[in-house]
DNA sequence: TAAAAAATTGTATGAGCATACAAAAATGTG
DNA sequence: CACATTTTTGTATGCTCATACAATTTTTTA
């Protein structure tokens, strides 16, 4: 069928895309790149897409459902509310994804996304995801006023994290992140609050 | 003098540098720019310096003094190791530079600093000693094992908020970035333990 | 003031890159 | 098989930029 080596062809080039992306981070995927990485010649980015920074954009989604899955497949796993929280966290620091180079290439896109309205858009749309998805944890135990507070202090910490991550001289682990943001978030809530989200929902 | 002239030039060049760099964050920076930012013709750079990294090398330099004046000014004022740790966080966050283009100027910064060696040197010195201030404020209320987290705790906090300064959606303030980050020192440390800080020293 | 030195200008050069596209190869169709 | 269509290749074009440098202007020196 025709549209089946087209979708093909776009589906590698944007994996390839996500490959450069992980090892030079955004400045440093060239069409040449891309291609190659995808086991393709240098031209053929120009067939399948309209310009490099369409497979950007699709390469940005394809990267985030790799965070996003790393998140579902743990909720599935949680039958509460404090379970699902830590889901997410957790998800947002998979071990085989917190690395040095990945970090500095997450970084380059929240550079990138300032300039480029289509990357801010979902950036923007990552973050909303990110906050209903805290915010859906907590809000039974959580006053209206406090949740926004919460949410927001949680997504800083989780970016915070991955800013540090980014950094050379730093060691954090997936492990010691997580650790670190649960602490924030256990002060936060108190045993209480955590006792009732506890209670299976 | 022979040094005047080029003390001089040097330094409305890295001035010029940085307005381009708070504008255009570090990948805007072209060398035309720069000269033309500092009021003179393009080929001038390369009278004065090596190359154009050597420009942005003295440039952070100096994009981050700014900073630290912040933090130096708000320190004179502190009698007590509380106050001076709320000097280091409200300095942190100054309201004439907590602005949308500049955190996102600072992000290109750490996205660079992982592929120059030079820049990457600059970020850690900058990252131990805002280490090393912190620590010294809390180092007698918290013990050896416990400092090391905290430290690193604000740090991240510090970054975190400065990251989702740069996403554009974000409406945070430089006041709400230091309310929410003492909000959470305050949990951490106790009120007892912020007592014996507040006890001049 | 005349000659030398320093400072500045404007531009040429070449490198790296995105994109377009002609030519070639592969695949499909009768 | 002959022909049309799709896919792929490799390269040419034009752009932006860092850097070097010859030509010019300004300043210093004696």
């Amino acid at each position: 069928m025709k549209r089946s080596i087209e979708d093909i062809r776009r589906q590698e080039l944007i994996e390839g895309a996500y490959r450069a992306f992980l090892q030079f981070g955004i400045d440093g995927l060239t069409t040449a790149r891309i291609c190659k990485e995808a086991g393709m010649s240098p031209g053929i980015l120009s067939y399948y897409f309209k310009s490099k920074d369409e497979v950007l954009f699709w390469m940005v989604r394809h990267a985030n459902r790799v965070i996003m899955d790393e998140v579902a497949n743990r909720m599935k796993a949680a039958t509460n509310r404090w379970d699902r929280l830590m889901a997410i966290i957790e998800g947002n620091f998979p071990e085989s994804l917190f690395e040095q180079n990945i970090a500095n290439a997450w970084l380059s896109f929240y550079v990138a996304s300032a300039r480029d309205p289509q990357l801010e858009r979902l950036q923007r749309l990552f973050h909303r995801r990110l906050a209903s998805n805290i915010s859906s944890c907590v809000s039974d135990v959580v006053s209206a006023a406090a949740l926004k507070d919460f949410v927001e202090t949680v997504a800083v910490l989780i970016d915070g994290c991955w800013l540090h991550r980014a950094a050379m001289h730093s060691q954090t682990t997936s492990f010691g992140a997580v650790e670190l943001i649960k602490t924030q978030v256990l002060q936060m809530l108190g045993s209480d609050r955590i006792s009732g989200m506890m209670k299976a929902s």
